[in-house]
Order: C-alpha cells, then structure tokens, then sequence
DNA sequence: AGGCGATGTAAATTAATGTCAAATGTTTTA
DNA sequence: TAAAACATTTGACATTAATTTACATCGCCT
C-alpha cells in the first residue's frame, strides 16, 4: 500500500482528502504544519508528499526546498493563490512535481497523486521474485508460497513495496506493526533471521543475507 | 539534448512554445494534427509530447490514449478548457503527466516540461562526480558505489553536500557524529584517509589527495 | 631543519548483529 | 476450559564489523 502525507492546516479539506485517498486504497498520515511533516520524512516510508503553501509554521515552498536538500520524493503543491510565477518557481525551482490549486475536488487530487505514482511504479522492477497476495496473506517467492507468520508477513511486504531503501528498526517496529516504543530492537533481528532462514528453504542456492540487506547502524532493506 | 514534440493546432501557440524551449536547450518538433504527431512519436526519439485536446483531425486524447498502448512516454496536456474532470480523466484515466489550462505563459510550458523531465538530482548536478542516494545510504562516485560505513558515509555526504568549504577537526566530530568533545583529533585523519582510499578504489586515476584538500592546521574539504 | 599532518599497520575497544534457546503470549483444538 | 500448538519477545552469548587509539615513518610547507 502507498503512503501520502497529507500537509495542509485546514482540518477539513484534509480530511476530505485523506477520506477519499483512503478509499483509492491509499493510507494516509496528516500534519497541520511543516515542522512535524518534515520530522515525519525523515523517518518514514512516504511515497508522496501532498503539501500546502499556506501552513501555520513555515511557507510550504520552505518545507519543499528542505525535503528536496535530501530526498526525491515526490512533491505535488495545493495552494489558494493561482499565480503562475508561484507554479514556476515551485515546479522548476524548487522541484515540485504536481501543483493544484483551490478550490479543487477530492478527485482531482486523487488523480494528482495517480499520475505521479504511476510513474515511479514503472522504474521498478516488473520481475520481481516475490509476488504479494495481501488479501490471502501470502508471499509467493520464485512462485512458491512462503511460510510466513503475522509478524513476518508484514514485515516482509513492507520490504517488497519499498525495495532498495533502508528500513530502520525503528520505523518497521513502530509502523509495521504496533510495538510500544523503546522495545527491544533484538526482536526485528529474529524476525529477519526467520524470514531469511524461509527464502531459504524454498532457495537452497540464494543468499539471503543479500536478498534482504543488512544496512549496520541503520536497518534492513530488500534488494530487487 | 532532449527533444520535445509539440502538437498544436495553433501556430502561434506552438511556436511561442518552441522558442523558449529551445532557449532553454530543448530540441523541438511541432505537429498541427494528432495523425502526424503519432506517426513522428513511433518512429523518433522523443523525450515529452505538449500535447493540445484541440486538434483538427482527433482528440488530444485520442493521441494520448494512443500513445499509450505502446509507451510511458511523458505527455503534458494543454487545453484551453478548464474543466476539473476532463483533467481527472487525463491524469488518471489516460495517464497523462501534466496538465496546463490556457492562457498560460511560455515560461510554465518550460517548468512543467523541467518539472516531468527531472529524474533524480543525481543528474541535475552532472559536473559532480558523487551523488548520494539517501534512501540505500549509499555514495555513488563516477556511478560506483562506494562501500562506507556509517561514520564515513556520514562524513563524506556532508562534505558533498557543503563542497569548497573547509570543515574543521572539531566540528566534523561535534556535528557529524556526536563524539564527546576534547577526543582525539587523529580519529578524523583515519577516517577521511580510509574515504580517500576507497575513492582510489574505485578511480585508480584519480588524485583522492585532490578531491579531498587538506586544509592544513584547519581540516578537510572537497573540491567539485 | 623542524613541525605538522599524512600514511601504514596493528591492536584494543566498542558497538551492532547473528544465533539460539528459553520465556511469554496468543490462538486453536480436543 | 485445559492442553497443545504456534507466534512473539527476550536475554545470553558468539560473531562480526566499525571505531578509536597507538606508534613508526614519511613528506611537505614555512
């Protein structure tokens, strides 16, 4: 499942957003200001950011050049104002990748976030050894169904809808699934150590410890 | 050079369009009807389709539609109607990329053509020889990865991130990790010489003595 | 020449991860 | 409901990697 963050102060036209997104099968997380969006990116897997100009805190343009000092993640601008020179600078400038501006529909918005998404969904790999079947809890690895547990199962999709990145222990313990914070790291290291030891037995001849890699100091990450 | 197909049925538009592109070092060629335009994009290289609704002979969308049984090529639509739905349909149902609404000014053709062409900043700064790619942890130099570990990774990203400038002893260790103050300065010498020698790694040729100065009795920094 | 920093090597220290088994929690089943 | 079966968490310990320290030597700059 893709993830957007939705930044915008208006309570109500991010819900809306977020009700219809939700509904796309998106899952969404709101911030009301840019200083609690920006710490959210940092330590988060989010696929698309959804970012007002206007916000309480600090100018959404600001909240753009700080994600882009860092990230490529995809960016698309709502604003009230319709100034042309404002979609300029934000689009060549500042590296935004969509711009809309109110009043909208839920709809659009929702397209919005398709047509980015659809591209970066090219760049991936269509050949991947894992297929997800969410609704049957399955991982098919080389075709053949793994033997996964709850926990292992999650943790394992996670890693295959956003491959070629770092999870850290943190993130996968605290959104994966819903440990209290400050548990004991050790228990991801079992639970990467048992889904390693399951590619395993259904590929004798692959090295697991590449397939999911152990980035030190930092976390895993599946490689595609 | 990346190459632009504009397919306008005014010619004013269009040609307006194509002079400031190729201002800005775009190639373009310029069809007045959907037929040509398609017959061009199956036989041509072409980077991004300006697409207009308004044609003489079909439907932007029709091209569009198209265009994409066969590719993922980037498509931006100009339409002089600023109708929310028919924007809904091209981005997501069509799978448009863009979506601008007449009148606008040349220069957000140019922005909106910048903003779908942007890949990743690896490409946006080709002089450097480093890119980092925050999501793998990793630095790529001349498109290699280069092997880091924590510490390493964190110092030379901060380096590339603030090239041409001398960072000092102390501050490289207070900031970049948080060693407790009055530590041994050689700590950092180790560590930029194991940096250079994996730069040498990688470029045999290169000078790593050069890439990353010495600022004698002040610290290091890295030259672009 | 003298001093500062670079380099190479190595060892010691510290930290992160892997591994295993036992303890705890949860669900299923008889 | 109790026992069994399974899933998850935890802690102890082993293993591996990263970091720091140390020391000898070399070379450059003033």
């Amino acid at each position: 499942m893709q993830h957007i963050l939705i930044v915008e102060d208006d309570r109500t036209i991010a819900e809306s957003i977020a009700f219809i997104l939700e509904q796309d099968s998106f899952s969404c997380q709101w911030f009301d200001n840019g200083t609690d969006a920006l710490d959210y990116v940092e330590n988060n897997a989010v696929d698309l950011m959804l970012l007002d100009v206007g916000l309480p805190d600090m100018s959404g343009f600001d909240v753009l050049r700080k994600v882009r000092v860092k990230s490529d993640l995809p960016v698309v601008i709502i604003t009230a104002r319709d100034d042309e020179s404002d979609q300029v600078l934000a689009l060549e400038g500042l590296g935004a990748n969509g711009y809309i501006t109110k009043p909208f529909s839920p709809r659009l918005v929702v397209a919005h976030v398709r047509s980015q998404l659809r591209r970066s969904r090219t760049d991936k790999n269509p050949e991947s050894k894992f297929s997800i079947n969410q609704d049957m809890q399955k991982i098919l690895f080389h075709n053949q169904e793994l033997a996964l547990t709850q926990t292992e199962f999650k943790i394992l999709s996670h890693l295959i809808q956003h491959p070629n990145r770092v999870h850290t222990r943190e993130y996968l313990m605290n959104n994966i699934w819903d440990k209290p914070k400050g548990s004991d790291k050790k228990t991801i290291n079992t639970h990467i150590k048992s889904i390693r030891k399951r590619l395993k037995e259904i590929d004798e001849s692959c090295d697991p410890q590449k397939l999911i890699l152990t980035n030190r100091g930092i976390g895993y990450s599946l490689i595609e």
